[in-house]
DNA sequence: AACCCGGGGGC
DNA sequence: GCCCCAGGGTT
């Protein structure tokens, strides 16, 4: 359930009522993106295809303030593709430290070898090209050919979602999936021009990771208030709450796998299975969790032990 | 559609 | 303690 913000305004008869008009938004978007939008390195001017794409599957998942300083180290390691395809697996494994889901990192790797072998080292344009490179969904190929080369295309992420939502909606968030309803939406809302589209996209997007937040949102400093469905209805609480399921975490194999993950990616060389004993104790799960960390690539099996690949 | 996959920080 | 975070792949 998410907190209605303080000071919650209900439908007070607006004497000039501001529709949603995609114009109105996009205007307003902008104007706020271009004074409180924060210094990202891959927003900078010197920004490539290829450093977009790192930090776009970096933070799948993961807030900015920890992608950063792992990208910043990444980019200088491997500043192209063909750079990080001739990498050894285990020093991007431990490159990609403590970011999660470290199976990211095989994959960017694996994207970096298909665009060295099939596309003359240069990171696609093309969405679907993007699209068909391993770890890029629908979301990071549009982020890609977005951010990095402005090319028009539906970002869809967990934040646009959630200010679309709640602007045009007037529902707190958005359903558990995503919705064929709501990419149809959001394309008719993205400005025709590729350039304004991609304004509007990273915009949005930056709106609600800074303002329009899940928890308590920053409706006074918001731009769009005025036209928010969700504000306007007196911020109704979440309709699909009922829905939503956390992951539990504590003793979970995800939890296992990590710990023992960390253990050899912290260390050097081969990790003895007394070392991982005493990471993960229970033997069962520890066996399962290490045969699930070798099928992915993550890990090999020595005589006694296990290291990085 | 449902499930699996990390880890940390804000509240 | 709970929830969220620029998702993607597999079944």
């Amino acid at each position: 359930m998410t907190a209605a913000p303080h000071s919650p305004r209900p439908a007070s008869p607006d004497p000039h009522p501001t529709a949603a008009h995609p114009a109105h938004l996009h205007r307003a978007v902008a104007e706020w993106y271009a004074a409180h939008a924060r210094d990202l390195p891959w927003r900078a001017a010197d920004a490539t295809g290829w450093s977009v794409l790192v930090s776009e599957v970096m933070l799948q998942q993961t807030p900015v303030a920890r992608v950063e300083p792992v990208w910043r180290a990444w980019l200088a390691a491997w500043p192209t593709p063909a750079d990080l395809a001739a990498a050894p697996v285990a020093d991007v494994l431990r490159a990609w430290g403590r970011l999660g889901y470290p199976r990211r990192a095989l994959r960017l790797r694996d994207a970096a070898a298909a665009i060295v072998a099939a596309h003359d080292g240069e990171v696609p344009l093309d969405l679907d090209t993007l699209r068909a490179l391993p770890g890029i969904g629908e979301y990071t190929a549009a982020a890609v050919a977005a951010f990095a080369y402005g090319r028009r295309a539906v970002v869809l992420d967990t934040n646009v979602r959630r200010v679309l939502t709640r602007v045009l909606d007037g529902e707190a968030l958005p359903a558990p999936s995503l919705t064929s309803a709501e990419r149809t939406r959001a394309a008719a809302v993205l400005p025709r021009d590729p350039a304004a589209a991609a304004r509007w996209s990273v915009g949005i997007m930056e709106l609600g990771a800074l303002v329009c937040t899940a928890r308590a949102p920053s409706c006074t400093a918001c731009p769009v208030a005025g036209a928010c469905a969700w504000r306007a209805a007196g911020y109704p609480p979440d309709p699909h709450a009922h829905r939503r399921r956390v992951q539990a975490w504590h003793g979970t194999d995800r939890q296992a796998r990590g710990r023992l993950l960390g253990a050899v990616r912290e260390a050097g060389g081969v990790v003895p299975d007394a070392v991982l004993g005493l990471a993960w104790p229970e033997a069962e799960q520890r066996e399962r969790a290490l045969a699930t960390l070798v099928a992915d690539g993550l890990l090999v099996s020595r005589d006694d032990g296990y290291a990085l690949p």
